[in-house]
DNA sequence: CAGTATCCTCGAGGATACTG
DNA sequence: CAGTATCCTCGAGGATACTG
């Protein structure tokens, strides 16, 4: 709970003063962006700046407060340079509460699934949580380059390149040799990663097209990052 | 998704612009007070007045506004006049939200759990909860008058009357003969219905003396009514 | 890279008084 | 009982420029 100054005072968020479970959640909780900061946390953003780019609309200013109210509430903490790896990290407190977080992403998969619009995606947000949902497991040892054909897009090409099972996107040729393309429009990718669609299915009616050796279309299959929610959304639609 | 004035827009709050579940989620419920609205309506509280008193620094017109966007967002209904029991009502896409709700109270529960101090506790609303959450089927029929002492609160008397089994805390004099008291300080009630202590034990140290009737006192154990989040509060504290 | 300091705006919501 | 209308305040947070 000690925080970069040393001396921060919590300024003073009003309470409900109601001594129930509900509205100490709330207090901790529900300020705007807490909850989406939470869930970056638990999805792998962990360093300042990968935080600010998950966020589109949020100031740094505002990223800064609420991560240290965070810290002060005790659900996160600050690893600074010679602590490992450097950044915010959930703390047990935080961790706990993945289960309710899932039930209210769940909730709302179930309930207002719907296909979103184009104007309603954001192509780097959507590439940054495909990166960090991957399966790193699926990568191979070495160097994986795929691109991404994005019809439609703006911008409408993106380099997912794993070096040693480690993904990262981004938006400028890296120069690389290409080992695998995905053509699709935005919506598809979408629907695939919010398991609305099944991969394979996107596949076999072309929606969404893959090109490369048999072993780099099978391993993709494997690799590639569903959202969390996914299986309830899966669930949601076969029910 | 009708609203009282026929063609209520609902004021632009900011959404985030992604396109995820616990986004969406935090735009329907990420407002003050939404959450605690919800809590109430989840624990029979339907009528406004029933609301307001509830919400203790809620106003009028925000506790109206709220009650507005929850209808037009299609988690409560009103059910006026005619159509049986006047009030708001949670839709089941309201109603769906409960496992979350108590995901997020047991995880507060589990990890906020502390006494409170004296001045955290408002007797008017501990007494409504225990109300609400009170047992019905343990009242007896006809009429049950039970008088609660609290201990150095102010005010420090309040009357539960259970009318062919409905209760309801008034804190004036209703005039009709006690058949049963409750002492105690108002932390250790608080203590009880929150789950921090077992009734039985609270009664064994005297902390809370019951006086009445055998029956009457057997009674009483049956219909008292505890958080909903005790049973996750007693869970925590043998673990 | 990871923030902080300062200044300024604008809108959420309180107070008050009112209504069917 | 169940709200609404109006006016006003003040503080959350954006913009901008800055730092170790």
């Amino acid at each position: 709970m000690d925080c970069p100054s040393g001396r921060w005072q919590a300024p003073p968020v009003p309470g409900y003063g109601q001594y129930c479970p509900i509205a100490k959640a709330s207090e901790v909780l529900g300020e705007r962006w807490t909850l989406l900061i939470l869930r970056d946390l638990m999805t792998g953003a962990h360093r300042f700046n990968d935080l600010y780019r998950g966020l589109p609309g949020i100031s740094r200013s505002l990223l800064s407060e609420r991560l240290r109210r965070l810290e002060h509430d005790g659900l996160i903490e600050r690893r600074d340079a010679n602590g490992s790896p450097a950044g915010y990290w959930l703390t047990p407190l935080g961790a706990d509460l993945q289960p309710a977080l899932m039930a209210m992403g769940e909730w709302a998969a179930r309930n207002y699934g719907r296909d979103p619009r184009r104007d309603e995606l954001d192509p780097s947000v959507l590439l940054l949580w495909i990166e960090r949902n991957a399966n790193r497991d699926g990568f191979p040892p070495g160097r994986l380059v795929v691109r991404f054909d994005l019809h439609g897009s703006r911008p409408n090409r993106a380099w997912l390149v794993s070096e040693d099972r480690v993904p990262s996107v981004c938006w400028d040729d890296p120069g690389f040799d290409v080992d695998l393309t995905i053509g699709c429009d935005l919506r598809t990718l979408h629907k695939v990663f919010a398991g609305r669609v099944a991969l394979s299915a996107a596949m076999r009616d072309r929606s969404l097209v893959v090109e490369g050796s048999e072993a780099q279309r099978r391993a993709f299959m494997h690799w590639f990052g569903y959202s969390p929610m996914a299986n309830a959304t899966r669930a949601a639609l076969a029910g």
